[in-house]
DNA sequence: TATGAATGAGAGTTCATTCAT
DNA sequence: GATGAATGAACTCTCATTCAT
């Protein structure tokens, strides 16, 4: 039952009561527990089917394109960027549960281990984003591959935090190019620098 | 009684009730109504504070320094950015709230105006500091200064973020040195494109 | 649940808890919030049960029977005085619930209005009798059958708010005979005084 | 300090606070303890203060005059009425109050029995009151003088209690006069039964 | 499979009362 | 005498969860 989703999108999960759920889905009070074993492994589920969904959808739009190791790393990371921003753009409810399952994530018992796994998978990605750039010649992290891909998936979370509060309040694909640009011209300049 | 942030940084928002914090004041369970309208109260008094520092620090690091105008940007984004790290390593509890705060703000009655106003602010300094970047001929933006002081501020609540669930997974300096290199980067390349 | 009308008889609404309203149905604590909204809907709804039936009881009384106008006014007054005797007497707890109902108006959210309409109803009736009395040329009452009426109220009120403290300390039956007597007594005097 | 009354009157025994009546009183919280035992003793002692007060003027109307034992009951009962009404409206949060406490009386510990107190003493007078005029040839009442004091009490308690509910919907003076008529006819109406 | 009445632990909050100053 | 910070028992109400139907 994923209209569950707009109830805890909505209200948070501790705000949302398995009434209102219920509601939302049209069944009774005790249909959930039929599929979910508490409030909080429905909440469960709906974190990992849209993390997970991220990660697919990230690896996806990498790997399915056969020329991967030839394309420019700045198109590689715009793809990748560009996929995350239309699977948040699709399911904002979703995104909504991921951001405060992040940010709650040591108080909601089994999301800890759920986000930690989620993250360091994204993380990984990441990395390997970027240094197969650095293997390809274009481009020069100076060995810090790992900390860049951090500020990654930092910048991609702060999106997202402050997308969910006020979706109007900036363009994601302008975003994700300027995020795009600044990782090339880092690149770019360490190349410089290096020279 | 800021012995009530611990207790909201341990537990989140909801799930520290208040005979927690009354307990971990070493008071009874009535005594924190004394100072405080509700537990909503309390945790806004908390937030507040705790923003309200951030932006004085802020502010502080830039302006107290007279020749604000003649430093680098460079310099005055690193000032800026180790502020917040300060900040945020003085007092790793408070910075909890924030990040609940943010993350619950539609959930949390007062709350959502507060953040709103405290990110307007941000992203305000931010822009300013980029602005003046550009209005001293050492960094060109190209018009965007609003779209990167936004993914700054992303990146900076991102970082928090992810520093408040795992504080040792990486350095804040480390991080900060990089998100500068990374703005400068850009601003230099976009001075690079445009001759 | 009936079962509460024995609490607040026994206790009175502020000294009555949920807990006892529950225990005494044999529930558990919850349980009466699936039937009523608040402590304080409980009561009004009890209130209001009751009044209505004192209502109904005064109107089928006097109205079910089909000569109504043609009965000695002093008839009907003991009909309807009879009516109200057997209703308290039939139920001392919900008795005492509209005393302190009464008498606690201005405290009870949503009472003022119910107590103000259900007096207004009886004093209504009480005149309508009195004037059907004067109507008939067998009584006399120099237009004031509204204070009279009022006086009626006032006197039936006061009998329930005794009863209520301590039942046995006077007849009910006896107390509207001589109720009856003087409203009969100060038609008639008028009667004499006015030839 | 009687401007606690204005608190009971204002709000009843259990919506006022003790901090309400330092405040309205102007002093702090603990000073009323000094002075009371506990809030029932405060309202004990406002109840008793003004029923003992009653007690004293309807017995000062009555025996401060030379001749009461030559003056008609009728007017006998008048004078007392009529010290009643002025002590209410000369007071009419002390009525209030002691409207309140009658209506509670088995729940407000100690209020129990000096309500009974009082009732007594006062359906005592009323009692003597007729038979003063039984006695002096002038009323006859078969025997009933019990009953119908206890009818003037009631009569005196529901206009009381009406009274503090909507002190404009009537006129003490018209009702106590009312009173004195009813009563006297009733009386004359048994002298011509009895001729 | 689905229901929804019932449960009961536990939350936030209030307030009469105390007592060191 | 007067204060008012502190107490903590007790209250109303909520809601995740269960289970007989």
């Amino acid at each position: 039952m994923r209209a569950a989703q707009r109830c805890f999108a909505r209200l948070g999960f501790f705000s949302t009561t398995m009434d209102d759920v219920a509601a939302e889905a049209g069944v009774s009070k005790g249909t959930p527990y039929l599929y979910f074993e508490s409030k909080a492994g429905l909440f469960r589920a709906l974190y990992e089917a849209w993390s997970c969904g991220l990660s697919e959808k990230m690896e996806a739009a990498l790997s399915s394109l056969p020329e991967f190791e030839r394309r420019s790393p700045r198109t590689n990371l715009r793809v990748v960027l560009t996929a995350i921003g239309e699977h948040v753009m699709a399911e904002p409810d979703a995104c909504r549960v991921l951001v405060e399952a992040q940010a709650q994530a040591r108080q909601l018992s089994g999301i800890a281990e759920a986000t930690a796994t989620s993250q360091a998978e994204t993380l990984a990605s990441f990395e390997r984003l970027l240094e197969a750039g650095v293997a390809s010649g274009e481009w020069r992290l100076a060995g810090r591959a790992d900390l860049h891909a951090r500020l990654l998936l930092a910048a991609v979370y702060g999106l997202m935090s402050q997308w969910h509060l006020e979706p109007d309040s900036f363009s994601w694909a302008e975003a994700a190019t300027a995020l795009v640009n600044q990782m090339s011209a880092t690149a770019d300049a360490s190349q410089l620098e290096a020279l």
